[in-house]
RNA sequence: GUGAGUAUGGCGAAGUGGUUAACGCACCGGAUUGUGGUUCCGGCAUUCGUGGGUUCGAUUCCCACUACUCACCCCA
């Protein structure tokens, strides 16, 4: 146990790590391009604020909450999902005082106690934004074409958007009402799964894979909820759909889709790719600010998972650009050559060249072999004959050709990419 | 939470109830003098997840445990 990691983390080593590196670089340049800013908030909040904003009933909260009492007795919870703790920080810190639209993305660690498979870890990286303050239907919008964006920028492919409108405290109440109605008397018909989902969340009956349920809702004539929508719901739906054409985002209408937060309040979305689970999704969640204990304030997010994206990249073969290589491997021939050796290596990182050299007390032979394995672009051989010189032997191992340099000079030779004294030695 | 599968060297992967556990990759060393990427030669698991049991004898059979993987649920 002692070397082994907690189950469903991973460590992240070198070489995916560059990936990972790229992954977010891309992030933080894309909101930049939408206006977001940063937020950064504590990896554990109270539970109580995942417990009254992403909801008692979810699976999240009921069952997957990694929660403990620290020393002082505190109930604590390490963030499951990310937008509870954005809007704790928007509230406490007051950010509604300013007149603006807040525009926050975030980049982090999320926790929760599931068991792992593909595509699913207890330790996870969400990356998100959330607009706060509009009810603009073109903030909707916005954030479901950033969402796409990004996941198009990663270099994925086969992305779908599928788009639903869940309602909001006025008609889904009401749409609920409706199937209960019909359901309830042939509720002995539904699997057993969907018998719950009819006291819990009657909507998600609508996702069951079994073709029994989905027979007895179409015998009933259960309405779907976007044929429940209230006429505010509708038309803000019908809005948020005319933005997203004109910015030619592509999106599918999926009556049945669901999410698995109970703040989302009329538009919600899931990307997907054909064989993957949602690769991220989001919505609107109008009441978890006031639910929170702030005013009264409309917003609307979406999240995707690090994991996720980097797992579809590589399925589908596509790889983010690698980070830069080795300049110059410092090969070190003799005894007399090793002080002269860490000057030029210093000097070449002060000059900003990527440099490194063996510390293993390798052959001659063997140091070249690991200036290739790193892939190196050069290779600067120092010895005995060199520092009584004052020179460098530098080597292009693309071309193979080198030749011997005043040592000042390798700066220079690097730098300008090529060896022009081509004389091979 | 429910169900299934797998556990052999750094990685991938054969294998058998019985004296020395294939192979590939990686790695290390060598093929005369201070030089890489190719080639050739050599080296690299007293040991087969952990603990029990069966047996004259188990890595190979049985049990338990642990870990990992996959599916369901749900989700990112």
């Amino acid at each position: 146990m002692l070397t082994q990691r907690p189950r469903g983390t991973a460590d992240i080593l070198p070489g995916e790590s560059g990936q990972w590196q790229a992954m977010e670089q891309i992030i933080r340049d894309t909101c930049a391009l939408y206006h977001f800013e940063e937020v950064r908030t504590p990896v554990f909040e109270h539970t109580e604020l995942f417990a009254r904003g992403v909801g008692e009933t979810t699976d999240i909260v009921s069952k997957e909450m990694y929660t403990f009492t620290d020393r002082g007795g505190r109930s604590v919870t390490l963030r499951p999902e990310g937008t509870a703790g954005v809007v704790r920080a928007f509230v406490e810190n007051k950010l509604y005082g300013q007149p603006h639209t807040v525009k926050l993305y975030y980049i982090g660690p999320m926790f929760r106690y599931e068991k792992p498979q593909r595509g699913r870890w207890r330790q996870f990286h969400q990356y998100g934004v959330e607009v706060l303050g509009p009810e603009h239907p073109a903030a909707d919008a916005e954030v479901i074409a950033i969402n796409l964006d990004l996941l198009r920028r990663f270099g994925l492919r086969d992305l779908t958007v599928e788009l639903n409108s869940v309602g909001c405290p006025v008609c889904r109440p009401r749409h609920r009402e409706q199937m209960l109605e019909r359901l309830r008397p042939v509720a002995d018909r539904l699997c057993g799964d969907c018998q719950q989902r009819l006291e819990r969340n009657p909507l998600r009956i609508f996702d069951c894979k079994n073709d029994r349920c989905q027979q007895v809702l179409a015998e009933v004539g259960a309405p779907t909820i976007l044929e429940s929508l209230c006429d505010d719901c509708r038309r803000h739906f019908e809005q948020v759909r005319a933005f997203l054409d004109a910015m030619d985002v592509p999106y599918v209408l999926n009556d049945r889709l669901v999410r698995g937060l109970d703040y989302y309040t009329r538009t919600a979305w899931e990307v997907t790719v054909p064989g993957f689970s949602s690769v991220g999704g989001g919505g609107r969640y109008n009441g978890l600010v006031a639910e929170v204990g702030g005013p009264e304030t409309p917003g609307v997010g979406f999240a995707g998972s690090i994991e996720r994206a980097l797992m579809v990249l590589r399925e589908q073969g596509g790889a983010l650009p690698q980070a830069a290589r080795l300049d110059v491997w410092v090969a070190v021939a003799d005894e007399a050559a090793e002080v002269p050796a860490m000057r030029l290596l210093q000097r070449l990182r002060s000059e900003g060249l990527r440099a490194d050299r063996d510390y293993l007390g390798k052959g001659l032979k063997a140091q070249l072999k690991s200036a290739d394995r790193m892939q190196a672009a050069y290779c600067a051989i120092l010895g005995a004959d060199e520092v009584a010189r004052g020179t460098v032997t530098l080597k292009d191992l693309r071309t193979g050709v080198q030749t011997e340099v005043p040592a000042e000079a390798v700066v220079h030779h690097v730098s300008k990419g090529g060896i022009e004294d081509g004389s091979t030695t």
